[in-house]
DNA sequence: GACGGTGGAGAACGGGCGTTCTCCATGCGG
DNA sequence: CCGCATGGAGAACGCCCGTTCTCCACCGTC
């Protein structure tokens, strides 16, 4: 059959929704208005996501594409785990300054969703989780605590919240910089001695 | 006029409605379950709040008094502008403790509601400037840069996203430690002389 | 040219919701 | 006891939306 057709199909129908999604709220778009954004027809549509439900996990599952491929492009240039870290906060820049930049899309489909979609539920919580994972894999890469990694995580988490709210523009600059000096205090602690554990009550990961 | 009344029945609407609201997202309930909730009837809600939008922005001022009760009294402890910076930990660590926490209302709403109700988009906004102007406050009385105080919003915007998303029990002593050391940094580069003093607060908390 | 099937346009259906309206019970001043 | 304002219960209205269905134009095959 026309598989590969179905696929570029495919592909059209969940861009023009990831860009409705986006730029209105997941709820505030109907189906109409997916099949006129991708010149399709409902037909073709439920042929290919049998329900709203499933078209909306496909987005999400389009935009941990392209952030991943955002975070790869930025760490490119990267030598060291380190640099890699640190090229996170490029590639939030660049994102921030699209004019059509509106904060996260898991985030702002937890808030829409979070609660009455368990499968919505899911996929934020993974992607959130596979990137956290990243930080901590680097961190490690780069000798220094796991601590560290959930740190820098909040600092990325909170740039986009923050930069979509407020639009300030010192967002990225200053998460970079309180990033770097986080990771220079781990590796300060790091370097030091196995004493410098942190005073947590339970860190027996 | 029952004036008096007036507010007690609007207080008990808005108590009712945050409630919803907070567990389901604000467009998954209707304004009969929230007549339901508040024990009163469709024709009062309306006489008190002429629409659905008026309802919602009167809920998220009553979350903004209970964001900042619950700060000042978190805050109330605090000797200096530098442990009240750090109070705000301890808020958000009670708060994300209770069971039924879904993350930041007006983060949630944001993400909700931000592109299509710029009444709600300008209360989310105000809240969050108004947070990062407090904590610009105490950091400006601590005698550090302004910088900081934006460094220490995002940590505390990403605790309240990941916390949200993730349920990780972490996030909030990770958040604190970041934030000690951010503080810490910024001391040291304002040269001020009491800047190493009371680095980790050992059990201080 | 007839024909079956493919897919598009869009109507139809069922349900939910914001808002308004109708009806009625209640209580109070004459 | 009567009239009337008050406010509750909930039906009604209009609209939107997810999903399905109907109709029809088009296309390759005999």
């Amino acid at each position: 059959m026309a598989s590969s057709d179905d696929q570029a199909v495919r592909a059209t129908i969940v861009a023009a929704a990831d860009r409705l999604y986006y730029a209105r709220g997941i709820q505030n778009v109907g189906m109409d208005a997916v099949r006129a954004e991708a010149g399709s027809s409902l037909k073709r549509i439920y042929g290919l996501f049998p329900s709203k439900d499933l078209l909306v996990a496909a987005v999400l599952d389009h935009r941990t594409a392209m952030w991943w491929s955002g975070v790869d492009r930025a760490a490119a240039g990267a030598q060291t785990p380190r640099e890699q870290l640190l090229s996170v906060f490029d590639f939030l820049n660049s994102w921030f300054r699209q004019d059509d930049f509106r904060g996260c899309a898991f985030i702002n489909s937890f808030g829409e969703l979070g609660a009455t979609s368990p499968r919505v539920s899911e996929k934020v919580r993974a992607q959130k989780e596979s990137f956290h994972s990243y930080v901590r894999d680097l961190v490690r890469r780069a000798g220094l605590a796991d601590g560290v990694a959930l740190q820098v995580t909040l600092l990325v988490e909170g740039a986009q919240t923050v930069a979509a709210i407020t639009r300030d523009r010192d967002v990225v600059p200053q998460a970079r910089r309180a990033a770097v000096v986080l990771l220079d205090a781990a590796a300060a602690e790091a370097g030091d001695s196995r004493a410098g554990q942190g005073a947590v009550p339970a860190d027996g990961r």
